[in-house]
RNA sequence: GCGCCUAUAGCUCAAUUGGAUAGAGCAACGGACUUCGGAUCCGUUGGCUGCGGGUUCGAAUCCUGCUAGGCGCGCCA
């Protein structure tokens, strides 16, 4: 690992001149003429150490021993500007053709982290929005795996509580409608075609059955029919999105053993209850909430406050070192109750991190397309991928750092698809691919780098090279901060150099050079392989 | 009213978390190849980073006061 080696050099260096400091070494790909990689280390000691960065950047040039290096130059306010020996790039194009994608694979780590996203309630099918928090996490979960990181996608089912109930009675309403029982809608009820045709197929397959049972009974009964269709769909648009859990949790299953009980015994054993109206409540405004919040109303039944403390506790006693949940921003205010909730049980409070996605607005014909599952009006992720195809409506939400509002014209998605940048990267990899095969045509047969002599590189070779080795700061970067938009950002970057150089230069008439141009196309294309794996998007040697 | 998010080229977005000349794509204009895919490449035009102050070697980024849009502020989930 090439940035690893450099960074583990100047730390070395830093450690040397400098001990007692402590500094995360940063490396960057520099501006044209700036050498091959750079770091503001210099910059960064200036302030600790208080003396010019000029001058720390000399002592540390002075100070490293590395045979990685062709040279190393100071420029400007303090940058440190690297540029690697010929060596250097020859070992990392024989080890990344040796292990390919498992390069840039870290050893595992022993962590267990669960990321838990789309989550949405099966009252209705999924929505574009639903959509945007769906690749995050299925994105992030891939790029942790490559960290060591061991993975599990969940999905939280909310079948209990109010909006359910509200669910199955407007299935109940329409249903009584097909048999000709007119009654008054519900309050917050759903009125999607949906429901229509969910109360349809129940009459369908049962007729007039449930009109003549008791009406409770009757609903709960409804209810199972509709969730489990609901979820059944949910499954399905999941899968059309390249989506797939391990998990489905359902919190119904918190209610089961006593699970919520034990949790609210942890709460009254901690000095943070109190009981006030007839309600129990959970004293969070020690933990910098604004408010206290209620754990069991004064009708006795739990809040939604205490079920998730239930069933984060729930995730914890299933081994995992670190949890992550994937909300939309209308579940923005929910952030400070949840971390206090979990610091209140007695948890580690870097236990959770939860990842905020703003909201989806869309947009059709120039005016706004109001969203909302009890009116029915809005664009299901099924009739977008069915538009504008999967991988191009995967790189669509991905393309977008999670922390700003996400405008989808709709016109613009379905007019033009051609644009997406997911054509790009997939044409760049067909052309890659292509050169072996005509390789074969011609006989040119690819020995491997390891038999290359030494190496002889142009400009737009190097900068493919500088961009393959650092996707393992990309990596790195992304599983720490969980930006997971610098992907595509990544490899479409990459992807330009590489049309640059297939433009400027030809691998199969190159020579002396083919072998060795040959090389840089097979690691283009184990790099490429594993950033569209980590994005979830075909590999396409034909388009 | 309070908390948070956002405001960057005509449009959609970046900017490695305080660093080099603020960059890409689309749009507009001008160029490039008789053999590996033109769904390409090269170049030009386009900026008071919403507005005003401040912090320092250095600010799109930090602090502060505004403006505009969004989300939230339940014994709902």
């Amino acid at each position: 690992m090439i940035i690893e080696k450099i960074k583990w050099v100047i730390a070395n260096s830093v450690e040397n001149l400098y001990p007692g400091i402590s500094i995360q070494i940063d490396l960057e790909i520099p501006p044209e003429g700036f050498g091959d990689f750079s770091t503001t280390i210099p910059l960064k000691l200036a302030k600790i150490l208080k003396k010019p960065p000029i001058k720390i950047a000399e002592e540390i040039l002075q100070n490293i021993k590395s045979d990685i290096f062709q040279s190393i130059q100071i420029s400007k306010p303090g940058y440190l500007n690297f540029l690697l020996s010929l060596d250097t790039y020859k070992e990392f194009l024989v080890s990344l053709e040796k292990d390919k994608e498992k390069y840039f694979y870290k050893k595992p780590n022993d962590k267990k982290v669960q990321i838990e996203f789309v989550s949405a309630n099966p009252t209705g099918p999924l929505h574009v929005g639903n959509g945007r928090g769906g690749i995050i996490g299925d994105v992030l979960a891939n790029l942790l795996k490559t960290q060591g990181f061991e993975v599990e996608k969940e999905y939280y089912v909310n079948d209990a509580g109010s909006k359910i109930d509200s669910f199955a009675e407007s299935i109940f309403y329409y249903y009584l409608l097909d048999c000709d029982i007119k009654t008054n809608f519900p309050e917050d009820g759903y009125k999607g075609d949906y429901i229509k045709d969910i109360a349809k197929k129940i009459f369908n397959e049962s007729g007039k059955r449930f009109s003549k049972m008791v009406k409770k009974n009757a609903i709960e009964q409804i209810k199972e029919v509709g969730k489990n269709f609901m979820i059944n769909d949910i499954k399905l648009s999941l899968e059309a999105f390249g989506i797939n859990f391990d998990s489905w949790f359902y919190e119904t299953t918190l209610y089961k053993n006593e699970e919520i009980q034990k949790t609210l015994n942890i709460f009254k054993n901690t000095p943070y209850t109190y009981t006030s109206d007839n309600a129990i409540w959970f004293k969070s405004t020690s933990f910098g909430d604004d408010k206290d919040r209620v754990l069991v109303r004064g009708s006795g039944e739990p809040t939604y406050t205490l079920t998730d403390a239930t069933y984060h506790r729930n995730k914890w006693e299933r081994g995992f070192h670190k949890v992550i949940d994937i909300w939309g921003a209308d579940h923005f205010g929910h952030i400070t109750p949840m971390k206090a909730l979990i610091q209140g049980m007695g948890l580690p409070k870097d236990f959770l991190d939860i990842i905020i996605y703003q909201i989806v607005h869309l947009f059709e014909d120039g005016k706004e397309v109001m969203m909302s599952k009890h009116t029915g009006s809005f664009v299901t992720l099924d009739e977008l991928i069915e538009e504008v195809g999967k991988d191009a409506a995967r790189i669509f939400f991905l393309l977008k750092s999670a922390d700003t509002h996400l405008n989808f014209d709709v016109n613009l998605a379905k007019s033009r698809t051609i644009e997406n940048p997911v054509y790009y990267m997939q044409y760049t990899f067909a052309r890659l691919t292509n050169i072996f095969k005509e390789g074969i045509k011609r006989g040119i047969k690819y020995e491997g780098i390891a038999r290359a002599e030494s190496l002889k590189l142009n400009k737009e070779e190097r900068n493919i090279l500088n961009s393959l080795i650092f996707v393992e700061e990309l990596l790195n970067k992304v599983s720490n901060d969980y930006s997971v938009s610098k992907i595509p950002f990544a490899t479409l970057e990459l992807a330009q150099k590489i049309n640059a150089f297939y433009q400027k230069h030809k691998v199969l008439q190159a020579g002396k050079l083919t072998q060795q141009r040959l090389a840089l196309v097979n690691t283009s294309l184990i790099t490429l392989s594993l950033l569209f794996d980590v994005m979830g998007i075909k590999k396409i040697e034909k388009m």
